[in-house]
RNA sequence: GGCGACAUAGCCAAGUGGUAAGGCACGAGUCUGCAAAACUCUGAUUCCCCGGUUCAAAUCCGGGUGUCGCCUCCA
């Protein structure tokens, strides 16, 4: 089936083919690895896994590099500033290393928590710093760079079209509005390739031009380029990198190959926090942590991501995430009725609800669509070991671990509350509903919640 | 100052010319000693406002209003 992807280089939905017709290529611009990420990075993420699923569920492989940042990004505009990795291992008494090392590790736990599929290969800046240097000496040799007192530059100027993606127009852009002007640069937009440290920086290279680190751009042009070749598939990231980052990715690699890297530029829009920016004065900056502590499954905000579409802004209240996790439950819920269902289904039904949900994937990753589909399937009355059979298959594109419990914080239920649910039970089997109320009532003073369901009662912690 | 996005029921939201998807919550009913759970049913004559184009607009155009974002580190 044609798949259609929004190419924010063409600024439409595009027929997707991968170069090579049965692997398609991917770079994802990782996490810059200071601190932990927040729900809102994980939106990205999100996306990015859905996008990897959706692939495979149409019978591509997958060569999928992400890169983690872990030296040249300026906490400071315009080059300039300290690099943030730096910064926090000043702050937190360790080293950069310990640092990256650390956050890294934390950023990978909160994929496992999500559900979230690690790309093929996971590359550090740190680790291919020859490659970038080899980059940047490319792009002095065919005239693209040039050297200032502090850095290597690249000159905009050179290229017939800077600002393709974002659709910036340069002349129309003043110079010095918001960051001060380096008058040694040629063009107010040339950004560093490669900067000369300081003599008290501690992350340094050895390079023609002395003791220097990387600019923040070069890693992801020097690690696609050795990765995936001088053009790939699909580029991702956070709708934010489209002014900067990939305008920036685009113009190196054009002036090392002539070529744009990727054919396809998809970008995720961001997350608003009760309609508003995430920001750390607001005390809104969640993290998947909170949310788990909060009592929610992570998948939960999975589930509320799949409620709107990727390229639009998702706002995130606690009130949707409780919605989000009521509705994971059911899902899992319904699963597990069709699960050991005996009624007949025909293949043709089973065929046309695959179809849908396939058309909806492939429409640009239409996931409330597909949702649709699957709570169509979920509350069909037929209960049948097909649709259960079915829903586990779409679940290779959802990652929601439909067969499987919802992750709740267990607790011990302490032996106190036992003892008064077996006393219930007594007074319930004696039918004195009277006492056995009173005794529900205490039990829910003590902070839990008891149901008498099918398979029995039930005690939770409120 | 420049650029852009969005505005659909209590909440999260699909839908880009053909007469308002889906989920959650709420409410009603069935059931149960009661409650919960489960099951069933229910919600916008209308898509921020005002004009216009059209046989037909939530969808296109113009003008408002509001919210948010980017241009500076951000996914």
């Amino acid at each position: 089936m044609e798949i259609k992807f929004y190419n924010t280089l063409t600024k439409t939905k595009d027929i997707f083919e991968p170069i090579d017709k049965k692997t398609v290529r991917i770079y994802s611009c990782g996490p810059t690895v200071y601190k932990d990420a927040t729900i809102g990075n994980m939106k990205s993420y999100i996306f990015m896994d859905t996008l990897r699923r959706a692939l495979r569920y149409n019978g591509y492989e997958l060569q999928h590099a992400m890169n983690i940042t872990d030296v040249g990004h300026l906490v400071s505009d315009g080059d300039e500033g300290e690099d943030k990795m730096l910064k926090a291992a000043r702050e937190e008494k360790k080293s950069p290393l310990e640092i990256a090392a650390f956050y890294t590790e934390r950023f990978f736990k909160d994929f496992e928590r999500l559900n979230i599929d690690k790309p093929e290969i996971i590359c550090k800046a740190t680790e291919h710093i020859d490659d970038m240097l080899k980059f940047v000496e490319k792009l002095m040799e065919n005239g693209y760079a040039y050297e200032t007192s502090t850095a290597i530059y690249f000159d905009v100027s050179k290229l017939d079209a800077y600002g393709i993606l974002s659709g910036i127009d340069l002349r129309r852009q003043r110079a010095g509005a918001r960051v001060e002007v380096d008058e040694e640069k040629k063009n107010p937009y040339d950004f560093a390739l490669w900067i000369k440290a300081p003599e008290n920086h501690i992350m340094k290279w050895e390079s023609p031009w002395g003791l220097c680190y990387p600019g923040w751009h070069i890693e992801c042009s020097a690690m696609s380029n050795k990765y995936l070749g001088e053009q790939f598939d699909i580029h991702t990231g956070g709708i934010d990198l489209v002014p900067t980052h990939h305008e920036n990715e685009i113009a190196q690699s054009k002036g090392a190959t002539g070529k744009i890297p990727a054919r396809f530029w998809m970008h995720c829009e961001f997350l608003l926090i009760d309609g508003g920016k995430m920001s750390k004065s607001l005390g809104n900056t969640y993290l998947v942590q909170d949310i788990i502590d909060r009592g929610y499954d992570p998948l939960a905000y999975k589930m509320l991501c799949f409620t709107s579409h990727y390229r639009n802004k998702l706002n995130f209240t606690w009130e949707g995430l409780e919605n989000a996790q009521n509705s994971l439950i059911k899902l899992k819920e319904g699963y597990a009725k069709h699960n050991g269902g005996t009624v007949e289904v025909s293949d043709s039904e089973i065929e046309e609800y695959k179809n849908k949900f396939l058309e909806a994937i492939n429409d640009d990753l239409n996931m409330p669509v597909a949702m649709s589909v699957v709570w169509d399937i979920v509350k069909n009355p037929n209960k049948s070991q097909k649709f259960a059979n079915l829903l586990l298959d779409f679940d290779k594109v959802l990652g929601i671990k439909i067969d499987e419990p919802i992750q709740k914080k267990t607790e011990e239920i302490p032996t106190e509350i036992l003892e008064l649910v077996e006393k219930r039970k007594t007074a319930k089997a004696n039918k004195e509903w009277n006492l056995a109320d009173e005794i529900r009532n205490e039990i829910q003073e003590k902070g839990y919640s008891v149901k008498d369901t099918k398979e029995g009662t039930v005690i939770e912690k409120i």
